[in-house]
RNA sequence: CGGGAUGUAGCGCAGUCCGGUAGCGUACUUCGUUCGGGACGAAGGGGUCGCAGGUUCAAAUCCUGUCAUCCCGACCA
């Protein structure tokens, strides 16, 4: 097959951006560093969409909408969110243009300036807090679990698609509550409700634990995150959960009273994914023939290939293909019939197989007369002819077995792939390899700087079910309880 | 904001050194043969060569300016 893309091997930047545009997720704007979202990119993200909401509903959280922009001075009330959010920050200064007489078009009128600029929201921490301000006013009115699904703008210098753009599709959660303790476990409820997302319906294996202090949210007490190790060897983020103590209850002034009449400052927590995951799905699962999805998330879970020379033969053929159709469809399958007649059998393969659906069936005359069909799968490239009575049941077997073994396939990946460290030297030989690797250290901002300066690698998490063992720090030489995990990241 | 590169048809590129009719691949249109892994043949349509000046009989090509994009850093979910 003649390939006209890029492969993993030769250049994996390269590989995933044609990826991405000719699977037909995704584009480049106009807009410097924006990214339209093509419908079969935005079907995958909508599919997401509704499974989280779900997790978010079942965990007690309900919706909400809070405005895009937010006044300068929110920002600076809590110290170290606008130094993490300062840097990246796109302002509204005026609200009007006027036609310019001179040289034609349009000009901002100075005459509309803002007496106070308004920031497109990074995160939305200040103004839902400055909004909670007057909604909790008892123990009564806690806890208060809301989520909002909304864009956010932070003005990276480099954009990748899904990956880092400057306006990107999130939710983002964020709770109040009475006591240190329920805003503890609530942090980690949520981190727990990631990590089963991306292992259920993503198939992507994830390591769940607490970030280092210089990798923490800005102005969070403690950061839990999920890490996905893609097929190049590098880290990615899938999602974090924010223990906030009391930070932004003290900066917005959100007090309750408790059941002893006594005024205290609430608890908070926030949390939240990104498209970014679009990024993790397609960096873990895809290989050189193009995308490929996890069943549980494809638009078009089965397609059904007519093969067929003269018009009657393709009429008998639909007959067979739309009987599979409705089998399928009764069974909650999603199915698509191509009989396009405007595409050749062999190019509508490559593109499914570009597009990532996860089964295939093709059927032509030689399938008619000996009541046959040949079913492919995506994540192995291999295909069987079986018998056409058991098609739809095989097609509903298949899509099982292809969400585990993505999952299973992505899992031995990523074992194969962490390594565990003990000297300096070898530290730096692997991580140029690329890979997790699991070395002791200091617990020092200091050191985690240096080894990041001299290598490249963070860390990327201190990982909740770390077994506890005596060791040194790879850099520093001094004691270690335990090994944290280091990469390169995204 | 530092370092490097590139702007030529929808997309990908050659042509620039050495000035002389605007090219190739792909995509697109029509016709015919094909159709079980991106078919083939024939005929067609499509370009202010990023923009603005300058040199010249003549500029995609030389000179000056300018704009834009990409890559490598710094920043980052």
């Amino acid at each position: 097959m003649a390939k006209n893309f890029s492969t993993r091997e030769e250049n994996y930047a390269q590989w995933y951006n044609e990826l991405v545009i000719k699977a037909d997720l995704a584009e480049n704007s106009a807009v410097r560093g924006c990214m339209v979202i093509k419908p079969y990119g935005y079907a995958i993200w909508e599919t997401m969409q509704g499974v989280l909401d779900k997790m978010f509903k079942d965990t007690g959280h309900v919706n909400a909408y809070f405005p895009i922009f937010i006044p300068k001075s929110f920002f600076s009330r809590e110290a170290a969110h606008v130094e993490g959010f300062a840097k990246e920050c796109a302002v509204v200064t005026h609200y009007r243009l006027k036609n310019d007489e001179e040289n034609g078009g349009v000009v901002v009128d100075p005459a509309a300036k803002l007496e106070e600029e308004l920031i497109v929201r990074p995160t939305s921490e200040t103004i839902i807090w400055d909004t909670y301000k007057n909604w909790i006013q008892s123990y009564r009115d806690l806890p208060l679990l809301i989520n909002q699904w909304a864009n956010v703008v932070r003005w990276e210098m480099r954009t990748r698609l899904f990956l880092r753009t400057a306006e990107f599709l999130w939710q983002e959660g964020h709770t109040a509550h009475a006591t240190r303790e329920e805003a503890l476990e609530e942090t980690q409820k949520m981190i727990d409700v990631y990590a089963d997302f991306a292992e259920k319906w993503m198939a992507i294996p994830v390591i769940k634990g607490r970030k280092s202090e210089s990798e923490r949210f800005a102005g969070a007490l403690d950061t839990y995150c999920i890490e996905a190790l893609m097929q190049d060897g590098k880290a990615l983020q899938a999602g974090t959960s924010h223990f906030l103590g009391q930070n932004f209850a003290k900066a917005f002034d959100v007090k309750y009273l408790n059941k002893e009449n006594k005024l205290e400052h609430v608890w908070a927590t926030s949390w939240g994914v990104s498209t970014r995951l679009m990024g993790a799905l397609i960096m873990t699962h895809s290989d050189d023939n193009g995308l490929v999805l996890p069943p549980k998330l494809a638009p078009t879970q089965v397609v059904i290939v007519p093969i067929y020379r003269k018009s009657e033969q393709l009429a008998e053929i639909s007959e067979a293909a739309n009987k599979i159709k409705k089998q399928l469809e009764a069974k909650g399958i999603s199915v698509k019939f191509d009989d396009r007649d405007t595409f050749k059998p062999g190019w509508k393969f490559n593109e499914y197989e570009f597009k990532g659906v996860p089964v295939r069936f093709a059927i032509g005359p030689r399938d008619l007369e000996n009541g046959t069909i040949e079913i492919a799968r995506r994540d192995t490239l291999t295909k069987e002819v079986i018998q056409l009575e058991d098609a739809a049941e095989k097609a509903e077997q298949l899509l099982e077995e292809i969400q585990h073994n993505l999952y299973d396939r992505a899992l031995k990946f990523r074992e194969d792939s962490t390594y565990k460290v003990d000297t300096w030297d070898g530290f730096k030989e692997q991580i140029e390899k690329g890979g997790f690797i699991l070395a002791h250290w200091d617990g020092t901002a200091e050191t985690e700087e240096k080894i990041k300066n001299e290598t490249k690698a963070t860390i990327r998490a201190i990982p909740f079910n770390n077994e506890m063992e005596e060791g040194v720090c790879v850099y520093s030489g001094k004691a270690s309880k335990q090994r944290v995990l280091f990469a390169r990241a995204y």
